[in-house]
DNA sequence: AGACATGAAACTTTCATTGTTACGTGATTG
DNA sequence: CAATCACGTAACAATGAAAGTTTCATGTCT
């Protein structure tokens, strides 16, 4: 696929979950983001260790966020969902024994360190919180027009 | 695959053909980078479109520096080899009727917009000439150890 | 007991990059 | 002028990572 879509996904789910009533099983969520049951679970693993979500097995089952969203950084998120590479380009992974790639591997990653420092600390930066009230403004700019567009809008 | 190694590899062979002398032929920069001619011939299409290279065929041809290390930055090297998207993550490329999708596509593809600015302007910043220089600092401090380990060391 | 929902393993699909083969064109040499 | 060398390009195969899917086990509520 093109790339990672995890923390995107993650933080959209993070934003329906808290303006959803009671618990929001897999199969909901999934239909959120158009994908399947399963894929959800496995993304959402990351967060219930970290304690932002919280899952509940058998009837009346589903999951619950685990603490206010003013409460969840961006970095928290792109954590939970694994740290994926952040970078698509770089050096290959084993080292060379030319020294020539060496000086080419080392410039380059110190480079993308740098970028990838300052990229997180400005997802430390940003709270899941602030991303739904550009939601919010985005609704009210919109005149109200339906905000989640899926099927059966399944209780929100 | 991994990540795209082209700007990795391309200035891994700029600095080689900096040290070359006379032309190098499309095999002979396969066998610096481990890799195939016909990879080689594709990543500096670019290169050579931009007037960092030239090429030549027939007997006696194959590749050349067309200008000085020291007027390529790796911002020329990236855009060269087809500005390669940088980040591994994001949002989904097609928009979404969603208004929490577009909050959240909105807001990170506005922080990595921002990121990607920035790391392009260390990349210009920063010339080949001065990676060629980091590989010089190297050599010296190995003791003069082998700088270019591949197998037959032809012709440098 | 039966229905519901998560947990997790295993497998398949998809996509981008890289690797490879094959053939065409131009240039040099004998 | 024929052979060889080397680039130019198209087409196809291999590889690897993320996402999608199937399947079964476990736990929970009615």
């Amino acid at each position: 696929m093109a790339r990672d879509l995890r923390m995107s996904r993650m933080l959209h789910v993070l934003i329906h979950m808290d303006r959803h009533v009671g618990r929001a099983t897999s199969e909901q969520i999934a239909q959120m983001i158009s994908t399947n049951a399963v894929v959800v679970r496995r993304m959402m693993a990351g967060l219930r260790e970290r304690g932002i979500v919280s899952s509940e097995k058998g009837h009346g089952g589903g999951w619950q966020l685990a603490c206010p969203l003013a409460e969840i950084s961006l970095l928290d998120v792109y954590e939970a969902v694994g740290h994926p590479p952040l970078f698509n380009i770089g050096p290959q992974a084993d080292p060379s024994p030319c020294l020539v790639e060496q000086a080419v591997d080392a410039r380059l990653d110190a480079t993308l360190a740098e970028a990838e420092t300052r990229l997180l600390a400005q997802f430390a930066a940003i709270t899941v919180e602030e991303v739904a009230q550009d939601f919010e403004r985005r609704f009210e700019e919109s005149g109200h027009a339906v905000p989640f567009p899926w099927h059966g809008a399944t209780g929100e």
